[in-house]
DNA sequence: AAAAAAATCTCAAACGTTTGCGAAAATGTT
DNA sequence: AACATTTTCGCAAACGTTTGAGATTTTTTT
């Protein structure tokens, strides 16, 4: 009804289970003249092993989970993409897991993994998480824990993000060696470290400098739009301005749109960003690059090597780098 | 080691595994008394069920597969988004696995889902899926499947759409009674029979009337960012710009940005889109509604259907609406 | 107080694989 | 030809759970 078993091949060639199980994974103690035997048959009835059963004999499954506040984001679906096409390339499948960004599905997802016996676990902690027992819980099971972008400043684990202050610190340079005078920053959620490290950093680089700046936190866009519309209808309008995220670029966009401001000429504008917005616009704005791609790559590879050697903790940071668009 | 299992936690009861596994289910077999002593031990050993043990004894999973060319696209996204949203309530899972728009990868994944009993498939085919051997092995093995978005026009089976036609001909319409007399429409990946019947019933709506229509076939913004500009930069340029996606919609918003239009006013736009894109421009971008989030939650609904009752095969197509914003 | 019914629990097989160890068959060595 | 090796294979247990059927205990009925 279901599927072939071993034990249907067995019968049929008339020998034993175990062979046939050895036979298939090529074992040295099978003659090659059964092996073939076997794997015919297994080809001719479409022999697929069970999942389930290897799963509970050996105690593991050959997939990865994947824990995310949201997929609905073009940065974090970069890295789910990045991820699962390297785990398909070494027989691994990937369980998405959203949180909602809300601690409550966080740990009833991680529950998730460990009734699964996943092989390892990826996560992006949800913005208020808080308590670490179940990410002890899935330690005391031996499975490899990799957190990756927003990560536990309190809690010790891999660690694979990006390098939050370089790329505050790039786009703050670029802003002071133009020559701007007047800048407003925006950021993204305050209560976030990540949020936290990048002001911080940011404010830094205009210590002692004579220019005016402003930051702001924002969520969305909506929130952003009404606010630089705002902003550049006042007098003593900014130069420049700083968007943290894509959402906000899109704000900042919208009202420099609306008010048919030229951008690199009426108002300069950067952002942090994984390049796809920044280059819809024309001219093409300048931003500092944090592809969830390559921290995808990054995080699979920290993976793999607590897989095959379940080696000490490291954390991983990515550096960012500046790409020149026409925006400052 | 790993995990508390029944057997462990019978033991230190002194009772049987059977009590303890009906117990933990509720069973009516089993006294509330015994019921209480066993969920507080489980509780205290934080036991978690196996889940390849139970995949293995009930020969099904709770995970449902998720075949998807791409994860890294607005619309595929959120429909994911959404049917994970929905499975979670009732405890299943989804296991994403990207072909790369490649019909090879397809059947390995199908392979997957086959070999990993998931409880149920949805699939968005490859644009050359050819075969569907692969799609009939699922069938035999009774794990109900979901067509969804792109569908296969010669296979039978659950289907789950939006209304190609029915998008293409609410913008043509909107354009013919905006009095526009001039229109360029860009559509999508000419292979495809979604754009084939797009592009038909667009072409219909034109029949008779007295407007010039020119077509074209893109398959990246970067290829209709500079046949935009071409276009706006002749003697006689379209006073309207039909786009079949986000990704066209930003190629020529990119171009009508370049030149300093200003959309609804020097040349009209109109769009279908999931609604993310028209909004970051302003003017907002008139469009028609084709929701990733609507399609996901109705996916998952016809999955349930044939979870629940085994029933016929049926074919859903979702309706598209027209969101007006002020390029048209 | 005995018999019948109901409530509660246990046994044991089954799901499909993997794997250590021993058995049988083939080959090699004196 | 007898023995030692090597090659090839089979046995049986184990992974953790579910479930039908039977066993035991408790309660109800007569």
């Amino acid at each position: 009804m279901t599927g072939t078993t071993l034990k249907e091949i067995s019968k049929a060639l008339g020998i034993s289970i175990s062979t046939v199980s050895r036979a298939l994974k090529n074992h040295p103690d099978i003659s090659s003249r059964t092996k073939t035997k076997v794997a015919e048959l297994a080809n001719l009835l479409d022999y697929e092993p069970n999942a389930n059963a290897i799963g509970l004999r050996t105690n593991t499954n050959k997939v990865f989970g994947l824990l995310i506040p949201s997929i609905s984001n073009s940065f974090y679906d970069s890295f789910v993409a990045a991820v699962e096409e390297e785990s398909r390339k070494v027989g691994y499948s990937i369980m998405i897991l959203q949180s909602g960004d809300n601690a409550e599905i966080e740990v009833e997802n991680l529950k998730l993994c460990r009734q699964n016996r996943v092989s390892g676990v990826f996560v992006c902690i949800a913005s208020q998480t808080q308590h670490y027992e179940p990410f002890n819980k899935i330690k005391e099971q031996k499975i490899p824990l990799i957190f990756f972008d927003k990560v536990p400043d309190s809690y010790e684990g891999n660690k694979v993000c990006l390098a939050d202050k370089t790329s505050a610190v790039l786009s703050a340079n670029t802003i002071i060696q133009s020559g701007k005078k007047s800048v407003l920053a925006f950021f993204g959620n305050e209560k976030l470290s990540i949020t936290a490290k990048r002001v911080e950093a940011f404010k830094d680089c205009f210590k002692n400098k004579k220019i005016k700046l402003e930051t702001q936190f924002c969520n969305s866009m909506n929130e952003v739009y009404p606010q630089t519309l705002s902003a550049l209808n006042k007098n003593q309008k900014p130069d420049a301005i700083f968007c943290m995220s894509d959402e906000i670029l899109c704000g900042v966009m919208k009202a420099v749109l609306q008010l048919k401001l030229t951008v690199g000429k009426d108002v300069s504008v950067i952002a942090i960003s994984d390049g796809f917005f920044p280059k819809i616009y024309a001219p093409e704005i300048t931003y500092v690059e944090t592809s969830g791609y390559k921290l995808g790559k990054a995080a699979f590879t920290r993976m793999m090597e607590c897989i095959n050697d379940n080696s000490e903790i490291k954390e991983i940071i990515i550096d960012s780098v500046l790409i020149q668009g026409a925006s400052i």
